[in-house]
DNA sequence: CTCATATTCAACCGTTCGGTTGACGATGCC
DNA sequence: GGCATCGTCAACCGAACGGTTGAATATGAG
């Protein structure tokens, strides 16, 4: 039985940080990029036309919400997946699947295009 | 395959909406009652410590995203859970999803000590 | 018709969000 | 040491958010 230490956040407050992270395309991006390869700070933020500071108070945010993870070696700083925080939301929205046990099928290739294309649109939404 | 209309909003669009709407405790409540049955709007409102107005902002909010959909009958508008963006949110997480196919089991549990204490809380919240 | 109920609208308010810019602290390279 | 690079900080800005209140708009009931 999962039980919260005295001190930890409530599962409804990490749920809000979860999804209000989530609800932003440039972060969204930002997590299908990662989904290649860890990244520097730089790198993450090359494709996209926003200043290095707005992508690094987007990993902020990414980072509280836990769903990615940011370690320091030497002076570049690399970004990573963290799957954890996203399968807890995951979970939590399968409650409320009378939906089917989630399995893909034509949604599959829909979702390929997407992750494909949502780096990309960036570059044209000014 | 599914293929947009010329003027239906972008996927990216609609999980800006999807993930903005399940980003607030009070929202996500809601959809917690109505997972148990449609209510009207007043009955929606009445467990929470806000103006009807507020929740009713919180209705639009939830409709725009697909969430709920709303019917009038007679003086009162029912709301109806919507599983479908939800759906559409959860299939997005399974692209990140190296986790397995979503198979609860000591989770469920767990997810459904939430779902019950989510509405209860807000009470003791101010 | 009159009154009560159900819901939204409109204006307002303080806070948060997503972005900018410029300065700054660390770190690696020559 | 001196310089460029990596990344964050701080102050600022306009827009959106989450809430309030009071008035307005259906609709149903007597």
């Amino acid at each position: 039985m999962p039980q919260r230490a005295p001190n930890e956040p409530r599962m409804d407050d990490k749920l809000d940080l979860t999804f209000q992270a989530l609800a932003d395309p440039t972060r969204r991006a930002i997590l299908s990029m990662l989904l290649e390869d860890d990244m520097a700070v730089t790198d993450v933020a090359e494709p996209f036309e926003m200043s290095l500071a707005a992508i690094s108070k987007h990993l902020t945010i990414l980072t509280r919400a836990g769903l990615i993870s940011q370690e320091k070696r030497g002076r570049v700083k690399w970004c990573k997946l963290e799957p954890g925080a996203m399968k807890a939301a995951s979970v939590w929205m399968q409650g409320f699947g009378q939906f089917e046990p989630v399995n893909l099928d034509a949604f599959e290739t829909y979702l390929e295009t997407l992750l494909g294309a949502e780096g990309e649109e960036r570059e044209t939404q000014g």
